[in-house]
DNA sequence: TTTTTTAGAGGTCGATCGCAATCTAATTTA
DNA sequence: TAAATTAGATTGCGATCGACCTCTAAAAAA
């Protein structure tokens, strides 16, 4: 079935949609080519015209997930002027985003997995690290730049630490208690 | 060939030793059966002769890994009893654990597989945070058991968010950085 | 107590059977 | 015609299991 040149860059788009869901929920090694491609309408076949191998995949999977993912941030903040980095972290450590697999942080749905890709992928992964610095920089009450890019690694960490606890214990209340204290020290380190 | 008793317990304790850390290496996905067995020094064949399945083992293999870490933030306590907290966060948040994929921290290493295991392998690193936790209960400045729980959390996700993300960029300035401003904030918030 | 049996635990090797990634030939239509 | 997609083939590895073997360990017999 020949498609139109423009129907083709859609489905290439559709693909790494797809898999930048997929790969968070079931990680890069947990969903085959096959189930890939079906998810995105199309056979496996049709794999290797738009990508060269399944870690050329990874690699637009990783960088749309992350531009995703630091786009919610920046959108999460704009959406409240009087309080944009509250609603960073309001949002980013709320239960709902614990249980959002699918669209929720690849650096939280990923992060173990990424370590053991190669240079290619963690270039994607630093690059969405540094996007979310730059976001989390804008909003806190920082001294100098210095000062406040060494209080946004260190909020960044504590979010993204917590949402991957709270995801690896069974137990309710303890996860939420997980993100409750970490929301309420990044809220106090955002402010000295 | 049949081989004693205790010599087919310890062949057991091996394989999950191997497993603890070759999970951590590659993942739960990352590795098969028959290279775990020959890390083991045995052939495949034998598995199924002491564990159900392979989700067995995973479970076995994420309690030891989580004991061994404990028990290391417990080591390295009682090694500095005029600032076990400093001695647990300056070997945690070193270029060393960066590195150190394979004895390193399980939930570092594993954490995104395993908010995507089963509940079996939940429970183990539940208990595993748990452990961790009373840890650092033990030696923050807390005015009471649980304002010091909520700054254990707090502690805990910053900590391990902060190695998570250093090992998922290139950079090793970043890295460092990341590790650097984590360790800072965690001593203020162990010592405010 | 000492010897002899014997059940079966713990092991090896190899088979099964499915799915993985990758590539090729054929099909379709812009 | 030629680009885009497909179905199907290939090749290899995955988990799991079965047949068979060896000897330990515990019971039975002396």
């Amino acid at each position: 079935m020949r498609v139109s040149r423009t129907q083709a860059a859609e489905n290439r788009q559709t693909v790494i949609n797809v898999a930048s869901r997929l790969f968070r929920e079931r990680g890069f090694d947990g969903i085959g080519l096959k189930d890939l491609m079906k998810g995105a309408g199309l056979t496996q076949g049709a794999f290797y015209k738009q990508f060269a191998s399944k870690e050329d995949l990874a690699v637009e999977a990783s960088r749309r997930a992350l531009e995703s993912a630091s786009g919610r941030w920046s959108d999460a903040a704009a959406a409240h002027p009087d309080d944009p980095l509250g609603a960073v972290i309001s949002f980013y450590l709320s239960g709902d985003h614990r249980g959002e697999k699918l669209d929720g942080c690849p650096m939280v749905a990923l992060g173990s997995d990424a370590a053991r890709q190669g240079p290619e992928v963690k270039a994607e992964f630093e690059a969405g690290v540094r996007a979310h610095l730059d976001v989390l920089d804008r909003f806190i009450a920082g001294t100098g730049q210095e000062a406040s890019r060494g209080k946004a690694m260190a909020i960044l960490a504590t979010m993204v630490g917590a949402v991957t606890l709270s995801r690896v214990v069974n137990d309710p209340d303890l996860a939420q208690a997980l993100l409750d204290a970490a929301a309420e020290q990044v809220r106090d380190a955002a402010a000295a």
